[in-house]
DNA sequence: GACGAAAAATTCGCTAGCGAAATACTATCG
DNA sequence: CGATAGTATTTCGCTAGCGAATTTTTCGTC
């Protein structure tokens, strides 16, 4: 009898009393969880982030400024957007941002209704410390598959993200 | 050449841009996808929410309510930690459900300090046509992997919430 | 060049959820 | 039995984020 995940009781109590509402035990199986283990890598990012005290949103935001194809310069739509945030709560995380000193905002060039927000030296400075300070709780997850599952988890998880990215927004 | 996702260019531009800080691709793209998954997921539960006139908490807690081994019945913190919601916020739901009139607090017999929380006639109607309602994008997303791919994937993925149910609280 | 549509960023008013604190109740221990 | 620790729910003050609206700028068409 293998072990059971609070999905399966999850699913079993679907079954158990609810038989005249469809659904499939497989795709219920998998959304959630996906969904438990998000929490969980929520909950590990926020650990992360307070290591080194920051908000969640804050470190995330950093992170997203630095790894582009432009460290450290981005605009707030293209933040939104990789962040999946809406345009006003990009606005209000990166407010927050530039009271502490981190990004600052700089008007384009080439379009005026444009912003580009930069990374500081201070901010840089903050973000490598949380980068350094991260932990290992990701890899130690990950860890529990084997080097095979996890080239196929993430073959599988890809065909998905495939699928998400070819519909229309 | 496959196809590549948003997580293969996140994944590049760190290997292009930060040779210094040490990371994992296959951890990288794991946790990411997962990320981007669970995403799209939350969305499409709102759109289904939203087909019933619900908000997504809304949803998610009639549910969570009517799926259980004591279906319509539950107590406060019971449903907070099952959603993986603070009791602050569980009360927060319950009070919007309640002045709705889809639920009702009892106050428990065995222990005073309890309340059990009881879905009303009305709020199974509500979550009937809820269901009924659903949608199926999370079936069509799920229906672009194959059968084996489908328990391939709940495999792994058990290992991973299995993993985390392991956990000390 | 004029006009209307679209785009970018922000503001505004609102909501869901959080952590800490508060209150009442229950269980355990000496 | 009394004191203490733990538990269940709610309240309180606060924050992040949302959708709609606003303002300015740019783009496309005639």
């Amino acid at each position: 009898m293998p072990p059971e995940d609070w999905t399966d009781r999850h699913v079993a109590r679907w079954r158990d009393h609810w038989s005249g509402i469809t659904y499939d035990d497989q795709v219920e199986g998998i959304v959630t969880r996906i969904g438990q283990i998000d929490h969980y890598l929520g909950e590990t990012m926020k650990r992360a982030a307070a290591a080194s005290d920051l908000q969640e949103s804050e470190y995330k935001t950093l992170h997203e400024l630095m790894i582009r194809d432009t460290p450290g310069s981005a605009s707030p739509g293209e933040l939104a957007e990789d962040l999946k945030i809406s345009g006003a709560g990009m606005t209000g995380r990166l407010d927050a941002l530039e009271k502490k000193g981190w990004i600052r905002r700089v008007s384009a060039i080439d379009d005026r209704r444009r912003v580009i927000i930069q990374i500081t030296p201070k901010g840089t400075e903050v973000w490598r410390g949380a980068m350094a300070n991260r932990g290992t709780a990701e890899d130690e997850l990950i860890a529990s598959l084997t080097d095979r599952e996890r080239a196929t988890l993430n073959r599988i998880l890809k065909k998905l993200t495939l699928y998400i990215e070819s519909l229309p927004d």
